[in-house]
DNA sequence: TCTGGGGTCCTAGGACCC
DNA sequence: TCTGGGGTCCTAGGACCC
């Protein structure tokens, strides 16, 4: 039996957590740069504001209805998060942790306190740990649990546990889902399988092995699978070392100089090596891409990306922005109008298990050198940790004037003492 | 005027090996 | 006119997830 437990409207209950004051307002998180709608309270969902919604097509409605409009914080959801997967640990001791709001829970052995009982105390002493209202489904595969996830969130009658436990209620479900709802069913497929004439999740269930292998693949055959309550998606305790790692921002505004780009390419570039060296790997690959906004007319659009091998496996902050700048200088075109650009690392190796292969010909300067970046990466990344990110940086990485815009972001409640206390203010410590 | 960021898995096809 | 069988590795592109 699994449990998939997932936070009700997870950004905009972290905001309320430190403003019970927005509790039944309509309250939005946008994405960067103030730009889509990536959360909504139940309030704002029910005012017809569209998940992805782009926020300025909306202006109105925010406006007449005093809608709170807040820009993401990331830093402050990211620690709540993991306030809440502690808790979870707790409760279960196999636990998969599967994005920032959800996790899935190994159930098995659970059923002799009783599953929906076990699943209303996970429910109870998130809250209280926490202050962020979950939701829970549970099955016997993961696909299964949830499909009663959503159950649960959409009908008031399970209270926020639903448990699809018998063959009977696993088929009611099925009936109910809409096949695009399904885990793992996009809009591609959904668009598919509807002109195939299967509508719900009991048609894909039913439906025949051989097509659903040949068009939808190994993936929907899985999905086939699961629906049918054979569970064939293990529990992933451990997240498996990462395969690439990316940084890209969409700008503020448009960016027009090199020069510019250039400094925002080396700041990605340079994140992407300190999260390399927090991952204990070095890359051998790197990519660089840049483009214009892609509402722009044909004429005045541009998407440029390259890859190249970077000499040897590396972390280092100064090879990797080195490398990222020589890619920028081949792909950039002149007189378009840049909207966001990004660094990808991959070709990912751990360097506990030195997998990283030997020079043929060792240049011992070379690797004396090697050593002394290492070091100094060590002491940079040790500055930033102890006083800040960013409080020390290459010459080359400069965020500050392509800068995305955040008009209404949050205090960093959990994270910064100075911020905490902004909020509060002393007078308040007193009653 | 203004439309996010960070990932994974799978397949097909080309280039190569013996 | 006729031209094997069994592989690996890599990349691009397309689908999906939150």
């Amino acid at each position: 039996m699994f449990a998939l437990v997932d936070c009700n409207n997870f950004y905009v209950s972290c905001e309320r957590v430190f403003d019970p004051s927005l509790n039944g307002r309509p309250v939005v998180v946008l994405s960067n740069n103030d730009g889509c709608f990536i959360a909504r309270s139940n309030e704002a969902k029910a005012l017809g504001l569209p998940m992805g919604g782009p926020a300025f097509k909306f202006r109105e409605t925010l406006k007449k209805h005093r809608v709170k409009v807040f820009s993401a914080n990331f830093t402050l959801y990211g620690d709540i998060s993991s306030r809440v997967m502690e808790t979870l640990a707790n409760l279960a001791p196999e636990i998969e942790i599967y994005s920032i709001d959800e996790a899935f829970l190994d159930m098995t052995g659970f059923g002799r306190f009783g599953f929906s009982e076990y699943g209303a105390t996970i429910r109870k002493t998130v809250t209280k740990h926490t202050g962020i209202q979950v939701c829970i489904g549970m099955g016997p595969t993961k696909t299964l649990a949830k499909a009663a996830n959503r159950l649960a969130k959409k009908k008031p009658r399970y209270n926020g546990v639903c448990l699809l436990a018998n063959e009977q209620e696993i088929q009611a479900a099925l009936a109910s889902l809409k096949v695009e709802d399904i885990w793992g069913i996009g809009r591609q497929w959904s668009a598919l399988l509807q002109a195939r004439g299967i509508n719900t999740a009991l048609d894909f269930s039913r439906a025949s092995s051989t097509w659903i292998r040949q068009h939808l693949h190994i993936t929907g055959a899985r999905i086939l699978e699961e629906l049918n309550g054979r569970s064939c998606i293990p529990l992933e305790q451990v997240r498996p070392p990462k395969q690439s790692i990316c940084t890209s921002r969409s700008f503020g505004r448009s960016v027009v100089e090199f020069e510019e780009l250039q400094q925002a390419v080396a700041t990605f570039a340079g994140k992407c090596a300190t999260k390399l060296r927090k991952e204990g790997s070095v890359a051998s690959t790197l990519t660089v891409f840049i483009c214009t906004s892609p509402f722009n007319e044909p004429s005045l659009k541009y998407w440029g990306t390259r890859t190249v091998a970077l000499r040897q496996p590396s972390q280092d902050t100064i090879e990797i922005i080195r490398a990222a700048n020589q890619v920028l200088t081949a792909i950039f075109k002149a007189g378009f109008e840049y909207k966001k650009a990004g660094v990808i690392v991959a070709g990912i190796a751990s360097t506990t298990v030195s997998a990283s292969p030997l020079s043929l010909f060792p240049d011992e300067a070379a690797e004396l050198t090697n050593e002394r970046q290492q070091k100094f990466m060590l002491v940079m990344d040790k500055i930033n940790r102890q006083y800040g990110n960013g409080t020390i940086h290459t010459g080359a990485e400069n965020s500050e004037r392509w800068k995305p815009q955040q008009a209404n972001l949050s205090p960093h409640y959990t994270t910064k003492w100075g911020e905490i206390i902004e909020v509060r203010g002393p007078h308040q410590y007193s009653s």
